[in-house]
DNA sequence: GCCAACGTTGGC
DNA sequence: GCCAACGTTGGC
């Protein structure tokens, strides 16, 4: 069985139009560097499953679309490269802290669901998203949170 | 640009 | 092992 998920991205980094047109509509999902989210990425996050893409930090903020997960946790290179902005000394090529996966672009919404309107629909209200102080950058969520997000971004 | 919330670091 | 200081996230 599928699980869904909930990733952030700042969409001035990475946003949704630009999964869209990287090379096979995917890339992989590196820099992660909090436990929580390396744990969901490293152990539960499967091919196949869905995401929901989620801009942070922009206006408006939201949810902006769907992708899938096309190939499960592997060690994330970025943290071997001293320039690289996420490298991390304490992260050895033969016994990695941080992972990550591919994801590959399914759709982009026709209307971007606002954080707003995550707030005010009472069915989303135990979503972490919106827990007060949450910072998690790769979430879960159930499917029927997944389900109600892609009814709303079809229903404005 | 501000700042609350939170995770991490490092001195003790 | 505690906890103050610090850096980061991310909404406002």
């Amino acid at each position: 069985m599928i699980k869904y998920w909930l990733i952030k991205s700042e969409p001035d980094v990475f946003s949704i139009d630009d999964l869209a047109n990287a090379d096979n509509k995917t890339t992989y999902w590196d820099g992660v560097r909090n436990y929580q989210a390396r744990n969901f990425m490293r152990d539960e996050m499967k091919i196949g499953d869905k995401i929901l893409y989620y801009h942070s930090n922009s206006d408006p903020m939201g949810v902006a679309g769907i992708c899938e997960i096309v190939k499960e946790a592997y060690p994330d290179f970025s943290a071997f490269d001293k320039k690289d902005p996420h490298f991390d000394p304490k992260s050895k090529k033969d016994d990695p802290t941080w992972f990550m996966i591919d994801v590959k672009f399914l759709e982009k919404f026709k209307y971007l669901v606002t954080l707003s309107e995550i707030k005010n629909n009472p069915k989303l209200s135990e979503m972490k998203l919106i827990q007060r102080g949450s910072r998690l950058s790769v979430m879960p969520i159930t499917k029927a949170e997944f389900e109600e997000i892609a009814k709303m971004a079809k229903a404005k």
